[in-house]
DNA sequence: TTATTATTTGGTAAATTTCACCAAATAAAA
DNA sequence: TTTTATTTGGTGAAATTTACCAAATAATAA
């Protein structure tokens, strides 16, 4: 949706292409040394800041629309993005409802009151975490803007995209116990240190700095490898990768963190 | 939906009343003396047996719609549905597209092939568990019936409602594990056998039958009382009971059974 | 060259939990 | 009274978790 004829269309012909009634929402989490933030996005037609989405091909999967939506808007491509929770409360637009004058003046487009974009909506959330610092984001159309917000300084969000972050957030504390991650997070090579940090931010509490990276080594999860990496006036640390087969094992067997 | 007329109407102006494009469908287990059922209903439309489940009113919450549309169907009410996944990939329909010969043989009701009951539709799956023996089975206009199957012998079913099942029952597991269970499973008053049974056929494997409800009350979960109940040539054993407030603040806060 | 300082990381011992398995208790029937 | 099947408390070994210590170490300051 590059130009304003796009857009046109989209508005009074995509229910031809879309599933009308149904959306995707993604919360997107960034980290990077030791900072947790999300992605979020601000529309010329909406007030407020709220997580990227949008609308269903017909001929897509679900997690295939979430991928496109996030591209479109932010640019951040190739995310591996997992379903948390379908949201579908009659009263869950009721903060940010469509303002037809608004709606005008931002588009120049006249769309009708029963258009399909201003009916009630059924929203499937998604959520990923990625390297923010590594992402470059782009406008579409529609943005005014988009923006990593720290986790702990979230501005009061449209629809019901606070109780989306909430759940999400909670979601992906739970997978961190029984799944591996890190390997879009981290350096190929990183110390101990460096993901014992990880954990830390993403859980959002302490831990035992010794204890904690044993239990990773012990999972078979990483390889030390003979490198280590020079920090100034401290002892060096040893460097450590992931151990790939390990890893994708654990991906789709689970595992157990304490 | 109790005559043709209802259903007439349902069919021509259902649009306005439900949200056209998603419905929810149901995996209800059913448990009693070692035995893990589920709920599978027949429509007169479709050739094989399915998950119970329907639209969504515009005024209605996902978890309500999902108790409305299994009380219609089944008669079974009051159930603790909760969400597990969303379902909306392309082909999902493809096993089952709707016959218009049939459909119209079926119900004497003539539909255009544009009606909104044909177009694509996303569901959103719950599951719930029930004492399947407490149960009445009935139906509403369009079942033919609605059956209790051994998890053992389930039928092919329709749509992708096998992939659901499997889902459901993973997903069930899965929070076994973290949440209590067994409130509406089994009677007031139940043995340490009786409970052992029951987590041994959710879980379908083995239990140490003297260190797993040794678990059990060590997390608080149940009260001993002075009564035994008398089953035949043996030890007589205890009843339990669960304790409300533990069982509660358990389904709240959540807890650890390994 | 040596001491200082901060950090990494192996080690250890205590505490706790898990696990396998035994045997006493017990209820009714033989 | 003996037999039989089942319940259930107990035990000790094994494994895991946890708290915490101290050696190793790298660069800088003295």
């Amino acid at each position: 949706m590059k130009t304003r004829e796009d857009f046109k269309d989209f508005v009074l012909n995509g229910y031809r292409v879309y599933i009308p009634h149904v959306s995707i929402d993604c919360a997107i989490f960034g980290y990077h040394e030791r900072q947790l933030k999300i992605l979020l996005i601000k529309h010329k037609l909406l007030n407020g800041w709220c997580l990227p989405g949008g609308y269903i091909k017909r001929t897509e999967t679900l997690v295939m629309a979430a991928g496109r939506n996030v591209k479109e808007r932010t640019g951040i491509d190739n995310l591996f993005l997992q379903q948390f929770k379908t949201f579908g409360d009659p009263d869950r637009a009721q903060n940010s409802k469509f303002d037809s004058r608004k709606w005008f003046a931002a588009t120049g487009i006249k769309a009708n009151r029963d258009n399909w974009l201003f009916d009630q909506t059924i929203s499937v959330g998604f959520y990923s975490i990625t390297d923010f610092s590594r992402t470059e984001l782009q406008s579409d159309f529609l943005n005014t803007e988009a923006a990593w917000f720290d986790i702990k300084k979230i501005p009061k969000l449209a629809f019901d995209h606070d109780e989306m972050v909430k759940d999400a957030l909670h979601t992906l504390r739970i997978q961190l116990y029984h799944y591996p991650i890190g390997y879009s997070l981290l350096p190929n090579k990183f110390t101990l240190t460096e993901i014992h940090a990880l954990y830390e931010t993403l859980l959002g509490k302490k831990l035992d700095i010794s204890n904690f990276p044993k239990k990773l080594i012990s999972l078979g999860l990483l390889k030390k490898m003979r490198e280590k990496r020079n920090i100034g006036a401290h002892r060096a640390p040893y460097l450590y990768c992931f151990d790939k087969k390990q890893y994708e094992r654990a991906l789709k067997d689970g595992l157990v963190l304490t």
